[in-house]
DNA sequence: TAAATTATTGAATCTAAATTCAACAAACTG
DNA sequence: CAGTTTGTTGAATTTAGATTCAATAATTTA
């Protein structure tokens, strides 16, 4: 088996490379060529392990939704609302430095989301219940009456488009520093 | 000069569509060809205008250049920090369907400042000081007491960032109803 | 070890989309 | 009005970049 494994290792070092690079320089702006270069390989190689481009976004969305169940599938909180939110925050912010890889699909994770995204990686990504799981904490938050009033799905939304707003602006300027996760959950707080 | 002036509103007309189709579809996926349509004229007519596609969005974000001086040169602002943002997001909010456009801008604006977008244009919507215009605006909300403690320039990115986020949810989701400027806010209250 | 399978390369092909162009139409100028 | 300039079109060209392919090397199987 060690053929398989090998390939599986390619493979998975080719996401990797996607992955970074799809956040360093966007989708579009990155090409199969500079994948390949990167990893390095052929690029003719790289369409022996991912059909197309496409595929291959999609693949590492696929990664991505796999990690984040362990996140929504959550089913007990056993802490405060606030509580929750605010490690998870300060848990993502420090994985910017120490997993850039988890931090990133993260970054991703959003931005495929967006219109304009090829459809079907679009439709994956969108598949993951983030906003409604968070929604439900918020609801959550709001009966232990330490999260403000206010519809909880547009909460939510709008926490998650500010996280997503602050995260692309760290896997940009690698300089900025993590902001105080407090500072974020305020959006919420009453 | 009314040959001039057509020529002029000829251009304007381009613009906006091309603004709103950038926004709507991303840059990338937003051919000449739909550009063209949408105005609508052929796609041969477009060149007559316009040099290239980028040049055509270098020169949106001038549009928008031009805009945003009116927000970032106001060096006077007789209102404690809190309420004027708190107003100017009201303001921008509300853009959202009364004046898309200039909404769109705004979105626009914060979308081209990333990596990967078109260089030229990149480096001018990156010569807007919004961040460092508010990033003051916070310290004085600081003096004032209003505004948590921290490094103003990581506050005033913050907030941007989480203004971008949002806007770009609105954007791209029509339903999605404006959230209540003081949660944004909250990121800088103390 | 010989056949069969899998990995690898880089140049050749294909394709979508930007850009150019030749031709014609409308408007303006003197 | 005759000529010149500007607007307009859509098809032809170009180009960047994804995708294929023929050829070769490495590895596995029997």
């Amino acid at each position: 088996m060690t053929r398989k494994e090998q390939k599986e290792e390619r493979r998975k070092a080719i996401l990797m490379t996607a992955l970074t690079l799809f956040v360093e320089k966007g989708y579009y702006d990155t090409k199969i060529t500079d994948i390949a270069a990167a990893v390095p390989m052929s690029t003719g190689l790289l369409f022996h392990y991912f059909e197309s481009k496409e595929e291959l976004l999609y693949e590492v969305v696929q990664m991505g939704v796999e990690g984040t169940k362990a996140f929504t599938g959550v089913s007990e909180i056993p802490v405060p609302a606030d509580v929750y939110l605010t490690g998870f925050l300060n848990q993502m912010f420090s994985f910017a430095k120490d997993q850039p890889w988890v931090f990133n699909m993260f970054v991703l994770m959003g931005q495929v989301r967006r219109k304009g995204m090829p459809e079907e990686a679009r439709r994956l990504a969108l598949s993951v219940g983030s906003i409604d799981f968070t929604a439900k904490l918020i609801e959550k938050g709001q009966e232990e009456g330490v999260f403000r009033e206010g519809d909880p799905r547009l909460l939510s939304t709008c926490f998650w488009a500010s996280v997503q707003g602050i995260m692309e602006e760290m896997a940009m300027d690698s300089r900025m520093k993590a902001p105080d996760p407090r500072w974020i959950v305020a959006i919420l707080r009453k």
